[in-house]
DNA sequence: CCAGTATCCCTTTTT
DNA sequence: GGGATACTGG
């Protein structure tokens, strides 16, 4: 049933006019908690109401489960055509139309994309072959170097250009890390492996290259949104313009305040510069704060007016009244989490449901001693970020066995599964996979080779769990449970807490319930991984479940809870040590504290331990963050946790 | 060539 | 306090 929206009446004048706008360049200047979200669900569900067939509408959002929110709220708001509409990331985007136009970009035989640390990994194993004795043990290790890649993928610059502004330390290998970089890229395309930002390169690419591809491309999808838009980075903001064609129907959403993922590429200059790359382009701004009470708002404001660089805009609310902020100073950092219980449970007790209650924190280590001490006090948590779970060494192990099983010539998953056995080190497995990759005849080829290993007893348990998988087909989730039995044992011999680890195990398997296809699964692992760490919070995806959040605060973006702490606001953990010798990575941290604290509706708090021993930098913390020191106590009233 | 032990490193944030 | 790398003995 079509429900009738009346526009006006649901939405505020700027609001509206975003809403309304039709056709050509429209930039949105959002402010944290100004219903960037509900402009965005409002004018989906306006074109659709309108006429505009759904497939014909795309929106590029920063989780893919941030789309499917807002289209199923659109979906709620005028009715279920707006679930047709195309939604998710950039690179679940490309991943999509690569996997059509693979053969146009030189991967005939399709390919499969590779995480983080497959990357690494296969990084690594190059490291090592191109190692010589001279370079010993100074070379850039595997994440570094790998950093570097990334960098120059991202930034649309070369490898040369990153090591000599970010890591000019390393600059007498230049030569050397340039033979890596080469090498890195030929694997990829000998092995039909695409990275994170090969996704984005081969999207460019393609539509950079094939004018037919790329003007088909545009005609299916007439109206572009992207949401987040001080988050992408150059590739994505050339990507845009590539889709944006001849109609130019784009309309970007973002605010340059809450630009937190430098770091990856992001470059907030992006929103800054949209106007010059179409200048027909209608600005506008939404400043009213519907989130925050008014004595939140003020001091959020006072942060981020240190800021240098942004389109000015004054946020304001007519949430007047509430307390104010707190700046709590704890003794010791396990008096700041005795403390954080305890305020947590009288706020609780209030009536306020757990979660509703976040905790919030610059890196996922801060949490640890709140971790034990809401273990120990029997209080249900949930942890966002971090990402532990598909990192975790045991994951990994499973998802390789499945990868090999998809891709039989995925050399760095063999390796990795070839050197969980017994008297199987580096160089016999090269030796198998040489040898498996030669015979050409996929997991067969390995089933049926003798190897000259003396003792391969393990080898062949690996030969029998992949002929018994050949042997009759089985859904997802019964491949899964088939190399779990299968690993089980080494896990037992591995690791000292397998019963820890085999839950996790089990948990991956009734993930794998929901696919079809081992493909798919796969790729989900590797485009949207499981926020959470550990445990069955992966799962319910039923949100009034009563448990306290804790996050870091890149995965808090975009959320907000009744009552918000911000812990360990100490100078040198927030901001981060490693941010302060550089204006523009402190820039950063100042965002990002900005965003932490704008996800508060009407309580919040900022707690740091007063004295801390940095191991890393053998410095002594004994300053609350810089952001929020020296701020009026009007504005910011102090306490100390002895005091209470 | 593997496996076990010593040593050093660094510890953001994520698609 | 952990993980990756380097070294050494079997």
């Amino acid at each position: 049933m079509n429900r009738r929206i009346i526009y006006e009446k649901e939405l505020n004048p700027s609001q509206l006019e975003a809403v309304r706008f039709n056709r050509g360049p429209l930039l949105v200047i959002a402010g944290a908690g100004s219903g960037k979200t509900r402009t965005l669900t409002y004018r989906v569900a306006r074109l659709v109401d309108e006429g505009v067939p759904p497939g014909s509408i795309l929106l590029l959002t920063f989780t893919r489960k941030s789309a499917q929110e807002m289209l199923k709220r659109a979906a709620r708001l005028l009715d279920s055509r707006c679930q047709n509409v195309s939604g998710g990331t950039f690179h679940s985007f490309a991943y999509a139309v690569l996997r059509r136009y693979a053969f146009e970009v030189g991967f005939e035989n399709g390919f499969s994309i590779i995480d983080r640390s497959d990357a690494e990994d296969l990084i690594g194993m190059l490291r090592k072959e191109f190692m010589g004795p001279s370079t010993h043990g100074a070379l850039p290790r595997k994440q570094t170097l790998t950093n570097i890649f990334s960098r120059a993928a991202n930034k649309n610059l070369s490898v040369e250009e990153i090591v000599e502004n970010d890591y000019p330390h390393f600059f007498r290998y230049m030569e050397l890390i340039h033979t890596l970089s080469k090498a890195y890229r030929k694997q990829k395309i000998e092995h039909r492996f695409m990275d994170y930002d090969d996704l984005l390169i081969y999207l460019k690419m393609l539509l950079n290259e094939h004018p037919d591809i790329r003007d088909k491309t545009c005609s299916t999808y007439q109206y572009l949104m992207v949401d987040e838009y001080q988050d992408t980075n150059k590739i994505q903001a050339d990507i845009v313009y590539l889709l944006s064609g001849k109609h130019r129907n784009i309309m970007v959403v973002g605010d340059d305040s809450q630009s937190i993922y430098a770091f990856r590429g992001a470059n907030f200059e992006n929103i800054m510069r949209f106007p010059d790359i179409f200048p027909e382009t209608r600005i506008i701004r939404l400043e009213e704060n519907y989130r925050s009470t008014e004595p939140i708002l003020k001091l959020t404001n006072v942060i981020i007016d240190r800021a240098t660089r942004k389109y000015s805009k004054i946020l304001f609310t007519r949430k007047t009244g509430g307390t104010p902020p707190l700046l709590i100073e704890a003794q010791s950092e396990n008096r700041q989490s005795r403390f954080l219980i305890e305020k947590v449970l009288g706020i609780h007790r209030s009536g306020v449901p757990l979660n509703q209650i976040a905790v919030l924190f610059r890196a996922s280590f801060h949490s640890f001693d709140l971790e034990i001490e809401l273990n120990r006090e029997g209080i249900p948590f949930i942890k966002v970020g971090g990402g532990k779970f598909i990192e975790s060494a045991h994951i990994k192990d499973i998802l390789a066995h499945l990868k090999v099983i998809f891709n039989p010539y995925d050399r760095i998953s063999w390796y990795r599964i070839l050197l969980l056995l017994d008297h199987i080190g580096p160089k016999t497995a090269l030796d198998i996979y040489e040898r498996i990759s030669a015979l050409n005849s996929g997991c067969a080829g390995f089933v049926h080779s003798s190897f000259k290993t003396s003792r391969s007893q393990g080898l062949d348990t690996l030969k029998r769990l992949f002929s018994d998988i050949d042997a009759e087909p089985m859904s997802v989730a019964r491949l899964g449970e088939a190399v779990v039995r299968y690993y089980l044992p080494i896990l037992r011999k591995k690791y000292d807490d397998h019963p820890k680890r085999s839950r996790d195990l089990e948990h991956l398997v009734v993930m794998m319930e929901r696919y079809e296809q081992l493909e798919s699964f796969l790729t989900d692992m590797a485009l949207e991984p499981p926020n959470t760490s550990q445990n069955d919070a992966v799962f319910s995806d039923t949100s009034n479940d009563e448990r306290l959040v804790l996050s870091t605060v890149h995965s808090a973006k975009g959320l907000e809870w009744h009552t918000v702490f911000i812990i360990w606001a100490l100078d040198g953990r927030f901001p981060s040590i490693h941010a302060v010798h550089d204006e523009k990575d402190l820039e950063e941290e100042l965002r990002l504290m900005y965003v932490a604290a704008t996800r508060a509706r009407e309580n919040l708090f900022f707690t740091y331990p007063v004295q801390i021993y940095d191991r890393i930098s053998g410095m002594v913390l004994n300053r609350p963050c810089r952001f929020i020191d020296n701020i009026p106590d009007d504005i910011l009233p102090k306490l100390s946790d002895s005091d209470l």
